[in-house]
DNA sequence: TTCATTTGGCGCAAATCTCCCACAAATTGT
DNA sequence: ACAATTTGTGGGAGATTTGCGCCAAATGAA
């Protein structure tokens, strides 16, 4: 079943949708606002549909603490919709942009577009590899069935090559979306010190990665 | 490189766009009519951007030939934008609908939002010829099943090759593309030396080269 | 505060790749 | 067949990238 975050203060507005949502066999959850909604993301969502202007804050700020956190797809609603605004939301990484007022039949296009996209990911709660497996949920890691310490980066580092395993990311891609949107203010070189310590957390010879690869010239990959 | 076809009939938006697109690092391959785009669908695109009025048909068609054969995403580029046919569009499985006119600033951020989505799964992107595979995602080569280690160099040339099959790449081309200076900073011999690594690993019989073939005076071409 | 943990930075060593040189082999035109 | 041009080969210097130990600044809890 997809959840859906819906982060609205105008209470007929996000109580709509969420019928509407529900009425198309979603699971809506609502928040009004931001503290709220800060909270709902302990668990997880499909998607969050995010309101820009709230009562506590601005939408684009909890877009960038979401995608600090995971890569949970992000579509913004919006009634101030500048052209400024629109691009200032799709860098901090948001997955689609709409303008109010829109009829609820294409917001549900737009979702199950964006859906269809990112639903596709690997599967949810718990990933096992060799003698590896992490709990997306508790955000835990175990080798051999001993749980292992990770520090919050080296988690979220973790989770970013599992969730694109077998596929080669950048050290570039790395630094955007673990680091800030624009990861160039960082030492490249904090990357391998954090793949490092993942490394001798995880691997059983971190000399001789069988999780963590590197690829030289380009990034890391995780698996064979 | 992420490859990107736009199908627009009015040459000044299409040129336009193209350059564009390339000037944002992707490579943008341009058709005016649908039964050229239908042709260019030989080869594979990690996006595509597709215009609804077209001389020769309807962008919607075309869209539903995409899907038959492939997942590449599409976005919808339009003038005429009722409700009614942004909806269908997305039924047929679009990934997103921009109306006329638009900025081109937020075209490149929507497209981004969509290679964003879309590459995370694809390991799908795939290219097979004789006992020789690669993938794309993933960059890799394989030779009879078995992986061969490529540098990022060696890599390009190959990627660059394949894309272009049957066609031959002269090598003031191939330095253009690898080593985007004019090329004539670097020694011609340089290529020379990457083209033999690379057959080295790739080739079964590297003095009788199958895939990487030379045309002398010229350049290189990959495949018969 | 103090202590522990996390995070990021610096410098050097090790690994690896890139590129060039000189010469050999192949191809083309005459 | 011969010379001119183009392409292939082996080796090695130099540059780049990555790994690693150590340390300092932030963060947070007792």
């Amino acid at each position: 079943m997809e959840r859906i975050l819906i982060v609205e203060d105008d209470i007929i507005m996000g109580g709509g949708i969420k019928l509407f949502l529900e009425s198309k066999g979603y699971e809506a959850v609502l928040s009004e606002n931001l503290s709220q909604a800060e909270k709902m993301l302990e668990s997880t969502f499909s998607l969050i549909l995010l309101d820009i202007n709230l009562p506590d804050g601005s939408g684009y700020d909890f877009c960038r603490e979401i995608r600090k956190q995971c890569l949970t797809p992000v579509i913004f609603l919006t009634a101030n919709d500048t052209e400024e605004n629109m691009i200032k939301g799709f860098q901090l990484g948001c997955d689609d942009y709409i303008s109010k007022p829109f009829s609820v039949e294409l917001l549900y296009q737009r979702i199950a577009a964006v859906l269809r996209r990112s639903g596709q990911k690997q599967s949810g709660e718990r990933f096992e590899y060799r003698n590896l497996s992490v709990d997306f949920a508790r955000m835990q890691a175990a080798v051999s069935g001993s749980p292992v310490r990770l520090s919050a980066t080296e988690y979220r580092l973790l989770e970013l090559l599992i969730r694109n395993k077998g596929q080669v990311l950048t050290r570039q891609q790395i630094l955007e979306k673990i680091w800030d949107c624009d990861g160039n203010f960082i030492d490249e070189n904090t990357l391998n010190v954090h793949i490092r310590r993942l490394r001798q957390k995880i691997e059983n010879d971190p000399k001789n990665p069988q999780f963590i690869i590197t690829v030289f010239g380009i990034g890391y990959t995780f698996g064979e």
